[in-house]
DNA sequence: GCCTCGTCTGAAAACGGTTTCAGAAATTGT
DNA sequence: ACAATTTCTGAAACCGTTTTCAGACGAGGC
């Protein structure tokens, strides 16, 4: 009934405890055989509980992340699963709903539980980054900095310059009315993404008009109504770029409800691709970045700074995203014949 | 830099560890107010691996899912970790990748470090439940059974039913060349939404083309494979029945691909409902379930059953599907004009 | 003021491993 | 065959908690 110990299988096998154990972890030992078949017939396996009591390691990671059902952090998670299958370790998964408090609680309960923790904070200004720092347990963080603290490693996207080469897309067949649906402003992806659009949009001395920025809050609702917002404008704009998927999705319904056609009445950009961009009509052009590869070379530098005690200096590493064009951009209604022509040329 | 033990706040209270373990588990003790300030001066937080050492206890469970990356399954994840959210237990993430032998391995690896394990296994005749059963680990599948083994809490949805109707939807609609691409049949949800899609031509006495069951595996290539053999043959259906999401995706890019037009040529019903379901064009018509649900209730009974120390039968618990009619479905071509009136005032 | 009773306390023994230490056995060299 | 090594072994300490077991202390009854 109750699981075997260390101790019956020393018994099986007519040594003591401490052969066993040397057995176990490698070294050479007489009754190395009789062990092993001790072993087998019980269906030993040490508890893990007594290691890590003994080691202070626990043999296992925190992986804290704001949403699973998001697409893109479900590749995260798959991504750094696919890294400690190899390794050994197992792997916690808390979600803390975008929410700074809930974070705060997962984060002080998984603390003495693992030996490292992946993180993609709620919020920029928020405390866990730190705490962790205090505890001394090994943190590589996802998709978000923590610019308040120290340094940690990191592993971000070039949010800036995707939002940018998004913008400079949509310039490039000739709009000029160009409106975004941004996220949570005092997030990474948020902020820079925000950036981003405003920088495209300077380098071409655009003036920008102020409800052209909506705030939608990286969720499909606020997408939805962003839109709405902005197709209600006595000027409304003739391109959008959306700053995540979940509100792209929000946005593409309110369009379909109003009856707005992509792109001959506006063109759109999104956020992140998914296998479902490919298939709508028109296909969705977006910015697409490696997902599961944020997530694996998180868990890498993770597994990596746990094994080197913390010493090396703090890396924050950028990954290139890239545009994928589809066919939800063409030209504005207006445009200038030049712009529309070299469009159609696509 | 070391966390602090239990000795470390004993010494500061000026008592003994029996003192501090009685306060902290809730007894009266007289140097109550002491002791907690120097928890709260120390950051004091017991170590779970002593805890778990002596009570046998981890307060953990493990989430075994085939794939992550799967919306449902995601869906399932967060449902599960809103209800431990609440009563102190940790989750565990492991992903099989749909394949057996991955599946035997983290359970394995799992089984010691958790209270209960919910499994949503590979396949129906693999050996994992067994193996939890054995060990004395409460388990509770999700979403597909083990009928080999004995009885399991079990959550599953009604496949048989949901195939049925979708298909009763579509025979509704004047559709009588009506074919599946089917998941993985030695799989619960695969071989019953392919039974439900049989019972339901059975019914109504329509002879069935053996090359009408494409086998799609449950992956999105294999549904890109199946819709582009399916639509490749001399006589083709007027409607197709997918069984899952992402064969869906694959089957809407063949479609695509080929430029066949929902609903006029083709008439398309999926499994499993998703936000961007309702933003293609058109809108696709789909059988939906609560996953979150689902994945809330598992986590409920497991729980459950860790407290009733296994005493009481198992249950399992069929969940209800629906139909969500959108425009993906019509009349087929040929249709009769009767079915094709009906039709048309939906 | 003394005895009894109940409450609170600290020492010590687990829990199941790993590791140190010293001694036993096996190996080598002469 | 004996000493000097080397390899292998078991006893015991330890990791940080919880829990049992007595004993100490204070309160209440006579």
């Amino acid at each position: 009934m109750k699981p075997p110990t260390i101790f019956d299988v020393a018994q099986e096998a007519g040594v003591s405890v401490s052969t066993v154990s040397r057995h176990l972890r490698g070294d050479r030992v007489r009754a190395a055989e009789r062990i092993s078949r001790a072993v087998a017939q019980l269906r030993y396996r040490p508890s893990p509980a007594a290691q890590s009591l003994k080691s202070g390691k626990t043999g296992a990671v925190a992986l804290v992340v704001p949403d699973i059902t998001n697409p893109f952090f479900a590749a995260v998670v798959r991504g750094a699963e696919s890294i400690t299958a190899q390794g050994g370790h197992t792997i916690f998964l808390a979600n803390t709903d975008e929410s700074d408090t809930r974070e705060a609680e997962v984060v002080e309960d998984l603390l003495t539980r693992v030996d490292g923790m992946l993180l993609a904070p709620a919020s920029e200004d928020n405390p866990s980054p730190q705490r962790l720092a205090d505890a001394g347990v090994p943190t590589v963080l996802i998709d978000r900095e923590a610019p308040s603290t120290g340094r940690f490693d990191t592993v971000l996207i070039d949010n800036h310059g995707g939002a940018r080469s998004a913008v400079e897309h949509l310039l490039s067949n000739g709009h000029e009315r160009i409106a975004t649906i941004a996220g949570t402003v005092d997030s990474t992806p948020g902020r820079f993404r925000l950036e981003g659009y405003r920088a495209a949009l300077d380098a071409h001395s655009i003036e920008l008009p102020p409800e052209f920025v909506q705030p939608g809050g990286f969720k499909e609702h606020g997408g939805y109504q962003s839109m709405l917002r902005l197709l209600a404008l006595p000027d409304p704009p003739t391109a959008v770029f959306v700053a995540n998927n979940t509100m792209t999705i929000g946005a593409l319904r309110a369009i379909k409800d109003i009856g707005v056609r992509i792109p001959d009445d506006l063109s759109v950009v999104g956020f992140d691709d998914h296998p479902f961009s490919e298939i709508l009509d028109p296909p969705l052009t977006v910015i697409d970045r490696p997902m599961e590869e944020q997530g694996a070379l998180a868990m890498r530098m993770l597994l990596s700074r746990m094994r080197n005690d913390s010493s090396r200096e703090s890396r924050r590493v950028v990954l290139d995203v890239r545009l994928i064009e589809r066919a939800s951009c063409g030209p504005p209604r207006s445009a200038p014949m030049g712009a529309r022509r070299q469009a159609a040329r696509i």
